[in-house]
RNA sequence: GCCCGGAUGGCGGAACUGGUAGACGCGCUGGAUUCAAAAUCCAGUAAUGGCAACAUUGUGGGGGUUCGAUUCCCCCUUCGGGCACCA
């Protein structure tokens, strides 16, 4: 009987399923052991010989642990929400509900064929209304959820609204970017309104305005790790900053925690590093300098506070509010033009010249603390209004930003460190003496470190401070296949869907496409709204949207113009990571309030100003102040009339401002408004002028209805009371339904809660993940923070989710090319036709190519010449190579190439026909050589190997085989299927251990004891190497085994059937079929693996190799018992050695016993 | 620029805590079988010299520690990955 792979593999893949052999049960006295793959997303193409690699690998690893008595769980599902499927969908033409069904199908086919043991009971697909209910209801924990600093961990909302209610925030210490201090009093009396907007800035899941990377071309915000380079990972297309009102997560209230925990994980080196420099963590100090002429300070951070003597100038960002105040008139013309062209700079081009020296000097002075000296403050780009506080103190010696810099402004460098103790020592290393220090002198940095951090908390001019790099993640995207946000708006403010009303569906939609202006598809859906009580939300009925309803980005701008600004204004970022902010020292607090309030005095007095007149001079028209229409709030509006009257501040940039001013003027022009603008300065100077203005507008317009009567309710109020709310139109981040699914795997059906309390405290956590290196700062960053998260909040009992992670290396192709003849100079004497724009295109052989070309002979090329040019006298055409005699090389299809890189020409010219005249020059005898390259591997590339050809060709379990002794499973490789008959070849002989023709030679007698030494070899080989995930050795010892007992002609049971158990995790199909010929019942994965006993490895004797000065010279056999005086004797006895020693007695002699014996002459 | 990980025959790779470098497989060479080919089987295969026994060299390069280094330490070259004006 032959070794009929098709039929085997057939037989137990329906067997396993109609058995249910894979089926995992939670209710077990076994200990539990949880191998997890990272669920894939259905990209379109199937799968290439690459993908299955570490699920190769986890399947072998988890029918072992099955083997060692653990009930194991290993389960596979599908990431289907999210970019990529939707991008698939859009170039396909085709519904992403449609084409994600359809590769989920193509892809568990392929799956299927290799013979996994998976659980698809258990399957997850993250689009499945089923799972993303709990998407979205751990969304809901996370926005009803704060993070209190004081106990590091996240707490129920409702315990913070109660704390407000009692004590006001003065006693909270949480992550938070609410800056200003209230008492229980004030909080009690606060609108619902204001109180809303208070808890979003302390919600772990809440709506701000801020910065974001918008891809225009993807039509969505992405966040950090979905950017690399100014371009998005998908597609690669361009990213700008934008700042809009965005859905974020507070991840950056878990960095210590994320950062920390890392230690204790069994991840890669580099893994951990990657988390680690993604979370960014310096320690450093606030240092508060202060600025004279204007009664104000300036607050920098720095991890090097002990250069601070060194200090000889300040940096701000450019966009910093303090600029604009500090600015002095003589460089106001400089810093606008500055802030002019840096914000004229694209993010790329900022990127691409990181070098460049730019900046402008601001006119202002700060007072350095310590040397007490003034120094001047400049503006640069270079610094960040995004991380710290967006300025620093620059230390041109030790900073080499800081000392170009200085060199360009020819600004003054202290050296402070004396690193000449140090050679070589740089900045980050922290070492050398401090001089030209003060109190420093003489110090080591880093006790001067710790004194001057000391000083400064002294003498209250700032604090130690920690700072991550790590930001916030932004969770709303303005696509369609996601899962939709549960909040809906009551007016402006957003509130959670009642847990009850979940799963909150994806409404179908026909045009589902992102539009480039950022509007989310789903804000096209009339129906989009929520009707309290009713079944089905998205459905429920609902008037037409207003515009504004669709535009749900408009409505921050105005919270944030409410907030005031604050100066130095911190970044959102910055105060998560310091929670205790506006309850810190006094005086840095009233510091704030002091500049914030300089800042927006001047608008306020505008208004005021403005009012008091309106009220006096304009009686004839009802006039509100900071009326509310819609979400917006009018500084001055006539409803009867339809007109606002705003008075512009200048909070933001100039830019901004008028982009901000601008969108407001269409939103309430949209609206039936007309709006009318005026500055502050014409209100405060021309006062009249301004106030007839108004009255002329007013009168001039003709009476219309009112828009409401003076007492109804205004539309934001009438928007509360109303029958349907509109519903959030962003949708989740692909890294939502990722960020828990391996939770759900443990209790996948479950309809009442996420998972089980049994099945969670039974499961717990995976103990080994196995995928790529790709998801290092995305993927497993956010599925840390979500368990840590639900941790805090009782829902899981480990703080992290993933013990063990593995990642395989990818499988690079081979990709083959065809060479091509490149530049050629034609030198043509007497009189010829020629005409060398009819060039066809040749392709030459690669032996033949590379020979010309040493030669430089063009000889070859001349019967292609003839047949396709028009010359009368081909021995008056010389040809000769150009620069570059080999152009491009033409990609070839793989799959014609041979295994000596052959390629098959027949084939190959029918990709050819539509590419005009070409011609084909071979070796002398016929065969066409491609030259090759290791590359990624891709369609585009044409290197892509199919498993299902393989498994056609060679069958699962050789294909399983062969993948795993390709190398180390970290390692990245490329594919060659040549090698692949070596495994093949492997799979036939184990057969005829079994087999010869028809006739099962398998016998009963008992195994000498070489063969028990050998299967017992392998027994501990094999379990040591999976053990250590070494699966490329499992394969060779199995080899090894083979060809021995093929050595000894053993055909007995007692020895195949241990080495079948041994082999059935790698090879499971063959195994169960020899199992079940060896007259066993059941599966074999059911079977106890094959326990190692020492005693038959036991032996008398070691062959030693014997070294001379190292040297191996000879090998020389001793009992292993002998007695250690003995052994000199024995050795130095020996002829060889005698030889080498030449008479002289050795110097020394080492003795290891059963390793090694070396002498010393 | 900074951080992490690599570099071993023609190729993929092995050598686990320092102890016989190149396991296993591919490829290649020779042989058996065959009318022939495929398939299969046997032998050889790091380099150099030698019929051989054997000798010399050899794990990217240089230096060190050690009786002994692919393995540990220092410097350099180079490839891959990550981060990148983060104060």
């Amino acid at each position: 009987m032959e070794y009929k792979f098709t039929d085997i593999e057939k037989k137990w893949q329906d067997y396993w399923k109609k058995n249910n052999t894979y089926k995992v049960e939670t209710n077990s006295s076994k200990p539990k052991y949880y191998v997890l793959d990272m669920f894939p997303y259905p990209s379109g193409s199937g799968l290439h010989v690459g993908h299955p690699l570490g699920y190769i690998a986890s399947d072998i690893f988890s029918r072992y642990k099955k083997h060692c008595g653990f009930n194991v769980l290993h389960p596979m599902g599908i990431d289907a929400f999210g970019l990529p499927a939707e991008q698939y969908a859009i170039q396909t033409g085709r519904h992403p509900a449609d084409t994600t069904a359809e590769n989920v199908q193509r892809f568990k086919t392929q799956l299927g064929a290799i013979g996994f043991n998976y659980d698809w009971d258990r399957e997850v697909i993250t689009c499945d209304p089923n799972y993303y209910k709990w998407t979205q209801w751990i969304f809901l924990q996370l926005f009803k959820s704060w993070y209190n600093k004081e106990k590091d961990k996240a707490e129920s909302i409702d315990e913070l609204v109660k704390i407000f209610s009692t004590e006001g925030n003065m006693s909270v210490n949480a992550v938070t970017d609410y800056e200003f201090a209230f008492s229980e009093d004030e909080w009690n009396d606060f609108e619902e309104k204001k109180k809303q907007e208070i808890l979003m800035s302390y919600r772990l899941a809440s709506l701000s305005y801020a910065e974001v990377n918008w891809c225009p071309e993807l039509g969505t915000v992405l966040a950090n790790d979905e950017v690399k380079d100014g371009r998005s990972e998908r597609g690669g297309h361009p990213v700008v900053k934008k700042k809009m009102r965005q859905w974020f997560l507070r991840i950056t209230a878990y960095a210590e925690r994320l950062l920390n925990d890392l230690d204790a994980l069994a991840w890669s080196d580099s893994m951990k590093e990657m988390q680690r420099n993604w979370i960014g963590r310096s320690e450093g100090a606030l240092v508060f300098f202060d600025l004279p002429e204007f009664n104000m300070q300036l607050e920098i951070y720095t991890t090097r506070p002990d250069t601070i003597f060194g200090v000889t100038f300040m940096v701000l960002a450019p966009e910093h509010p303090l600029v604009d105040v500090i600015t002095s008139p003589d460089h106001a013309q400089e810093v606008l033009d500055y802030r002019n062209y840096v914000q004229s700079r694209s993010e790329r081009e900022r990127q691409s010249e990181v070098k460049k020296v730019t900046g402008a000097f601001t006119g202002a002075l700060a007072l350095n603390p310590f040397t007490g000296e003034k120094i001047p403050v400049f503006i640069s780009e270079y610094v960040l209004m995004g991380y710290g506080t967006g300025a620093i103190m620059a230390v041109p010696s030790d900073d080499d930003r800081d000392n170009a810099f200085a060199t360009h402004f020819n600004l003054p460098i202290i050296d402070v460190i004396d690193k000449g103790m140090y050679p070589g020592a740089t900045r980050d290393d922290k070492l050398g003496k401090m001089i030209n220090s003060g109190f420093l002198n003489g110090m080591e940095v880093l006790d001067a470190l710790d004194a001057i951090n000391t000083e400064i908390e002294k003498r209250e001019i700032g604090k130690r401070r920690v700072q991550y790099r790590l930001r916030d993640a932004i969770f709303g995207r303005q696509r369609y296949w996601g899962e939709p946000i549960p909040i809906y708006y009551k007016g402006e403010v957003p509130y959670p869907l009642d847990e009850s009303e979940l799963p909150l569906l994806l409404p179908q939609m026909e045009d589902f496409k992102p539009s480039e202006d950022g509007e989310p598809p789903l804000a096209k859906l009339e129906s989009w709204k929520y009707a309290p009580g009713k079944a089905s939300p998205h459905r429920g009925e609902a008037s037409p949207p207003t515009p504004l309803q669709r535009r749900g980005e408009s409505e921050q701008s105005h919270v944030a113009s409410q907030k005031g600004i604050a100066s130095p204004r911190p970044s959102p970022e910055e105060r998560e990571s310091e929670p205790g902010y506006h309850t810190s020292e006094k005086k840095s607090w009233e510091t704030l309030k002091e500049q914030g309030r300089e800042l927006r005095k001047n608008q306020t007095e505008a208004e005021e100003v403005l009012w008091e007149r309106i009220r006096n001079n304009i009686i004839s028209h009802k006039i509100r102040r900071q009326h509310a229409i819609d979400i917006f709030i009018a500084d001055f509006v006539c409803l009867s009339k339809k007109v606002v009257i705003e008075v512009d501040g200048g909070v933001y940039l100039d830019a901004e401002q008028k982009e901000y001013d601008k969108h407001r003027t269409y939103e309430l022009e949209q609206r039936g408004f007309e709006v009318i603008r005026f500055t502050n300065d014409e209100v405060k100077k021309n006062t009249d002028e301004v106030v007839a203005k108004i009255k002329t507008k007013l009168d001039s317009k003709p009476t219309m209805e009112e828009y409401n009567s003076p007492d109804s309710p205004s539309p934001l109020e009438r928007g509360a009371g109303g029958e349907a709310f509109r519903l959030e139109t962003t949708t989740m981040p692909g890294w939502a339904g990722s960020s828990w699914y391996f939770l759900r795997y443990m209790d996948p059906l479950n309809d009442k809660a996420f998972i089980s309390k049994e099945a969670e405290q039974y499961w717990q956590d995976v103990d080994l993940y196995i995928g790529g290196t790709e998801h290092a700062v995305g993927h497993l960053l956010y599925a840390r923070f979500w368990q840590k998260f639900l941790f805090d909040r009782g829902y899981v009992s480990k703080v992290e989710p993933f013990k063990r992670l593995v990642n395989q290396g990818m499988i690079t192709g081979v990709s083959a090319f065809a060479n091509k003849i490149g530049d050629l100079e034609y030198v043509i004497t007497g009189e010829t036709e020629f005409d060398s724009n009819k060039r066809p295109q040749i392709f030459v052989s690669k032996n033949k190519i590379e020979k010309a070309i040493k030669e430089r002979d063009t000889a070859f090329l001349l019967p292609a010449f003839k047949k396709h040019f028009q010359a009368t006298d081909f021995n008056k055409v010389q040809i000769k190579f150009g620069d570059t005699p080999i152009a491009k090389p033409k990609q070839v299809n793989v799959s014609l190439v041979s295994s000596k890189d052959e390629l098959d020409i027949n084939d190959w010219v029918k990709t050819l026909q539509d590419e005009g005249h070409y011609e084909i020059i071979t070796e002398d005898d016929g065969a066409f050589i491609c030259t090759r390259e290791v590359e990624k591997m891709s369609k585009s590339k044409l290197n892509v190997v199919n498993p299902d050809d393989i498994i056609g060709q060679y069958g699962a379990d050789t294909f399983r085989m062969y993948e795993m002794f390709l190398g180390p499973i970290e390692q990245s490789k490329p594919w060659n299927t040549n090698g692949i008959d070596g495994v093949s070849k492997f799979m036939r002989k184990l057969w005829r251990l079994f087999y010869e023709d028809t006739k099962f030679l398998v016998n009963d007698e008992a195994p000498t004891d070489q063969e028990l030494k050998v299967l017992h070899k392998v027994i501990k080989k094999i379990r040591e190497d999976i053990e250590r995930f070494s699966f490329n050795t499992c394969i060779s010892t199995f080899m090894v085994c083979v060809n021995d007992l093929t050595d000894f002609k053993c055909h007995k049971k007692a020895v195949l059937q241990e080495l079948v158990v041994l082999l059935a995790p790698f090879a499971p199909h063959v195994a169960e079929e020899l199992w079940e010929q060896m007259k066993n019942e059941g599966s074999v994965t059911a079977v106890a693996y094959p326990e190692f006993n020492q005693k038959y490895l036991v032996e008398s004797a070691f062959e030693y190799p014997v070294s001379i000065n190292g040297k191996l010279r000879t090998k020389i056999e001793l009992a292993l018992n002998i007695e250690q005086g003995k052994v000199e004797a024995e050795v130095l006895a020996s002829e060889v050695i005698q030889k080498w020693l030449e008479g002289k007695p050795p110097k020394k002699f080492i003795y290891v016993p059963g390793k090694i014996i070396n002498i010393v002459v």
